[in-house]
RNA sequence: GGGUCGCUAGCUCAAUUGGCAGAGCAACGGACUCUUAAUCCGUAGGUUCAGGGUUCGAUUCCCUGGCGACCCA
């Protein structure tokens, strides 16, 4: 623990700014060294670094928008301003007032007639020029992250971005932005572990949700017919580099369309986004070059596995033989448990086999009734439904249904769900009869997708870890 | 769940074969009237992640645990 010496008697409520550092850049720039502006300005921010020169001194201010010299004379201070300047340390938040003017050596400076200590740093700031390399202590105190790392502001302004970008795009198509509950009842809507909490005075159980779907599905039934849903959900599952237990997606229904319209859109959306962020449709994928310009691929899950492994899996699935999938899953490196359902063993192949090799992106197209409990039949692929996966950078960003609708085959979904559960799936859908009773009202034909956008963070901003675009990803407590 | 690696001052890192725990920056005190990773002199700062073991002696070797990273399932 340092000394804390400096205890000042009162924190300032208020600094009156009349600008900030980039304005301050842009207009005051091209002055001429040695030049004064005439102009005064008040300015505040964070002391980055000190320079002290004897009967003049300089430092560092960074705001938001930048960093600017700050130069101290006693000849303009008085021994006592100059003893209150020389009094700063880096870390410290203050208040500045003086003439915009450009040094000699041609640095912008504001020559100080005062400065007024707003907020002290009681504790050393990292180290200036290494910064913080420590993951942990970055995750931990992402405030000195945000202090020392450029890369981690930027990481905050891209997801500010996409989020902007997400609600202009769907507003301007005449989406509603809607919100459901957290606390579920029944945890459904995806195939996940929920976490469970507790209601006292109700006494009971609540789930926090895995996924808004069957809440934005009973929009669509009560007559709306577009809208979305920007979503933090929670999964109680592991934690790696791509899965926090709580993370952001985004989903959306429109009432209707059928996926194939809802694959367009996506495919509009992840444009948008990227331009938004990179400012053009090329990405770079640890030294692949795609071009989001081109148009997404299609293929069907067999197609990819096909394209990977070899192993062509149609015949396999059509004769319903447990051995031999169970055979190419080995073959896959997959394990497969007694009860497991035939789609889940073929959905294990492809993610093991095919998703992390598509790079490029591509709408795998079909996936298999026993994973897919919510999307509707396919209309020619047997024992499949209208479901499809936007893989990019290997990652799967964006599922897209036909919605289910019908209420009988939507109920024996969940009892083909239930029978998972029995054999020992803790994350098959639970039956939710309130969501059957509301489908029996009659929902609209509809497309639906959902968008994981700290993924797409992730794949746009290249970082290799969810973690990076997470401000506080969920750690242990340190010791 | 399994494997590998890491954890030393606020930060970035050293410490020879197991032999006095150190440097730079930051902090604190001093010098210096155009510096910008300022410079110079000085001061202070440590449960070496925790606990146990081996040893005359452990940051170092061994065991258990904690937290994290990466890989695998």
């Amino acid at each position: 623990m340092p000394a804390m010496t400096r205890e000042p008697t009162s924190y300032p409520y208020r600094f009156e700014r009349t600008t900030d550092v980039s304005s301050l850049r842009a207009r005051f720039g091209s002055l001429e060294e040695g030049a004064e502006s005439g102009e005064s300005v008040a300015i505040a921010g964070r002391i980055a670094t000190v320079r002290g020169q004897g009967k003049v001194a300089f430092a560092d201010l960074k705001d938001a928008t930048g960093r600017i010299q700050l130069f101290a004379r006693q000849d303009d201070l008085g021994d006592e301003g100059m003893a209150e300047f020389k009094a700063l340390g880096v870390g410290d938040i203050v208040g500045a007032e003086g003439e915009v003017m450009k040094t000699r050596r041609g640095e912008l400076s504001v020559k100080l007639k005062r400065t007024t200590l707003l907020a002290p740093c009681l504790r050393p700031m990292p180290d200036q020029w290494h910064g913080i390399t420590n993951v942990e202590v970055r995750y931990r105190q992402r405030y000195l992250d945000l202090l020392m790392n450029p890369d981690a502001v930027r990481m905050v302004e891209a997801r500010a971005q996409v989020n902007s970008t997400i609600r202009s795009f769907l507003n301007d198509r005449g989406f509603s932005e809607v919100e459901t509950p957290l606390l579920h009842p029944i945890a459904g809507g995806a195939v996940a572990r929920p976490f469970v909490t507790h209601h006292n005075s109700l006494d009971m159980d609540l789930y926090l949700r895995v996924a808004p779907e069957l809440y934005l599905k009973r929009l669509l039934i009560g007559g709306m017919e577009k809208v979305y849903e920007l979503n933090r959900s929670f999964r109680n599952e592991g934690v790696s580099a791509r899965h926090n237990p709580e993370f952001t997606m985004l989903e959306a229904y429109e009432a209707y369309v059928d996926y194939d319209d809802t694959m367009a859109l996506v495919e509009s959306l992840v444009r948008a986004i990227a331009e938004a962020l990179l400012g053009g449709l090329q990405l770079d994928i640890d030294g692949t070059v795609v071009d989001l310009a081109q148009p997404f691929k299609r293929m069907s899950m067999f197609e990819a596995i096909e394209a990977s492994s070899g192993h062509d899996l149609r015949g396999v699935w059509e004769s319903r033989d447990r051995n031999a999938l169970a055979s190419a899953a080995r073959a896959a490196g997959v394990g497969v448990e007694d009860g497991s359902p035939l789609g889940k063993v073929l959905g294990d192949i492809f993610e093991a086999t095919a998703e992390k090799r598509l790079i490029e992106p591509t709408f795998v197209v079909g996936f298999p009734k026993d994973i897919s409990p919510l999307a509707k039949d396919h209309r020619s692929i047997e024992g499949f439904t209208e479901h499809t996966d936007l893989v990019l950078a290997g990652i799967e960003i964006a599922p897209i249904y036909s919605e289910l609708n019908d209420p009988a085959e939507q109920r024996a979904r969940f009892e083909q769900q239930a029978r998972s559960r029995a054999s020992g799936d803790l994350e098959a859908l639970v039956a939710d009869d309130d969501f059957l009773e509301a489908l029996s009202y009659g929902m609209p034909p509809a497309g639906g997708f959902g968008l994981g956008t700290d993924r797409i963070l992730m794949i746009l901003l290249g970082a290799p870890s969810i973690r990076e675009v997470i401000l506080f990803p969920t750690l242990k407590p340190g010791v």
